[in-house]
DNA sequence: TTGTACGCGTTATCAC
DNA sequence: GTGATAACGCGTACAA
């Protein structure tokens, strides 16, 4: 079905039954025809081919995802999001897999630029990040999403990464932890930077004690990254009592390496994690952590990508509220050998 | 960048650039013009406009993916491997979530093939399922994953569910139990149906007792209707000693039903789910399971259906084997009151 | 209010 | 081997 078969069923030019389908030309239209026209096309079963449309309009309301990994529990609900913001406007998203690797994200971005998208969610982006830069050049709008790099012309949505490790180090404070640990996240990316930055912060206007042997840095958010830095944290051979996790899958990774040295959580040590993701209150034991907003995160960005397409408006950046989720991962400091 | 700008640097033809770089046709050019023609778009950074290609081609390169929720843990392994497998393809993916949701489904795939998807890949098709009515009306490949449709006409990977009931009996009664339990999964679904009637065959054939009241049937594979199941089993009045669950979400949610009952999982009453999603090993208790093969399905299917693109092919059935993964949900038999 | 004419970038079918 | 030309379906200045 094409618009020159409406047109000959009606008895009109291909022209006028473009402009009536179109809500922003059809008032041009005479409305008894307009009728006649949006009667036949929905009879005929019209569906504007999107092809033409995009090679005449270049615009073909589609936007591009890219996230270092779907398998990783934290990014479903963010996609969720993103869609269905995305969905309600009209535009559809294609998705694709970095893996965390900075050619992989480049070559993403490429093809997506390729394929002409109106715009770009960012989920994998590191602080500073030269993927974005053939986007940039493009003018293609583009938001990051949970992270965001270090130059603020590019829109973001995050969560307030302070308040969350405030909130950490304060309960662990109020449980009589006074030699508190960390495993820090990478620091090329914000997240990572951000709640380490915090934790240094807070430790000090806490009072708390501030030994180098007390932050071990992940080189990645994974499980095995935790438990080789809670190894390395017991090497440090300096005593603690509670280590804050940059994330959950640090935390459950460090939990099973404490495990193995009959260390017992939270018996013996107390371990939080930070994003709720997925299940974390059915693991042994439930974790305590940050709880973000996932998928509100991927709907405002997924809004936000949105109100940026089309218009040249100023970069915006939203910061969402984080709360803390007490389970059974923390408790009183006890005194361990 | 266009093929016409190429055309004017190097001082040919327009439909010369587009012979020299699509391989089909390179042979048909003189090497040393193709030479010259494919530096000349390597350094002025030539893409391919996709809509004008598809415009022409009635070929997208774009394939539609509808699962019912990204969020479902089960799923973002399956789309990664769809995914991996269509990108080597040149493809891309544009995934959408139907919740379950008939009618959403349809509007989805009348989505996708409006946008003149090559193909379709469906996770979420129910037995009897007329959403796919206007794709193959269409003539669109589809392949649907994880579950099937009752007409083979139409391709499909899925597990061998029998083989998987079957080792989970067998592992029970090889634990001593006698009276077994079922929470089944949806009937609409192919994989509810046949777990179901697997559980059905072998119960018999292993010459267990085979009372009404020992089958639960739920309406969704989530949590809560799990914990439903429990409740009516219970009611029923019936002993046994181990529920086998038609996915792992049903067994997480009869987990926490037992609790609440004072019935400890495994001392009291084994459980058993199915899938083996992410996480089920770190849950407390971990959970004995059938594992399947989530990626390996999903690059299967892409694969099947890149196949199937161009060419009038009969359909594929694909059955990749499972495995049971024994863990501490299930426990020797003891006398429950 | 409607029709005419053109071009978006590509590929396929001719002709040379 | 290469060039010329048409066509894919649509939107939009311009003309009527």
């Amino acid at each position: 079905m094409t618009l020159k078969e409406i047109a000959q069923t009606v008895g009109v030019h291909v022209s006028t039954v473009s402009r009536a389908l179109d809500s922003n030309t059809r008032h041009l239209i005479n409305p008894k025809v307009v009728e006649k026209i949006l009667k036949a096309s929905r009879e005929l079963d019209y569906r504007q081919n999107i092809a033409a449309y995009s090679l005449r309009t270049n615009r073909t309301r589609t936007i591009g995802v890219v996230i270092p990994d779907i398998t990783n529990a934290i990014f479903p609900p963010i996609i969720r999001g993103i869609e269905d913001a995305l969905l309600a406007g009209g535009y559809m998203a294609i998705v694709g897999n970095t893996d965390g690797n900075r050619d992989r994200e480049r070559s993403l971005v490429d093809m997506f630029l390729g394929r002409g998208v109106d715009g770009l969610v960012l989920a994998s982006v590191e602080r500073e990040d030269d993927a974005l830069d053939r986007a940039l050049a493009d003018g293609v709008p583009i938001v990051t999403v949970n992270r965001r790099v270090e130059k603020d012309t590019v829109s973001s949505v995050v969560h307030d990464e302070y308040e969350g490790i405030r909130r950490v180090l304060t309960h662990l404070v109020s449980l009589g932890h006074k030699n508190i640990a960390m495993i820090a996240g990478p620091q090329v990316l914000s997240t990572g930077a951000e709640r380490f930055a915090a934790f240094e912060h807070h430790r000090a206007a806490m009072g708390l004690s501030s030994r180098a042997h007390l932050v071990a840095f992940a080189e990645a958010y994974n499980e095995a990254e935790g438990e080789r830095c809670v190894e390395e944290l017991l090497a440090g051979g300096d005593d603690f009592s509670a280590v804050v996790c940059a994330n959950d899958r640090l935390a459950v990774g460090a939990i099973a390496a404490l495990a193995r040295h009959g260390i017992r959580c939270p018996q013996d040590m107390s371990v939080t994690g930070y994003n709720d993701m997925p299940m974390m209150d059915r693991i042994q034991p439930s974790l305590t952590t940050v709880r973000i907003q996932q998928y509100k995160m991927g709907h405002a960005a997924g809004m936000m990508l949105q109100r940026m397409i089309g218009q040249e408006v100023p970069p915006e950046h939203a910061v969402l509220p984080v709360e803390l989720v007490i389970r059974s991962s923390t408790a009183p400091a006890s005194s361990r050998a």
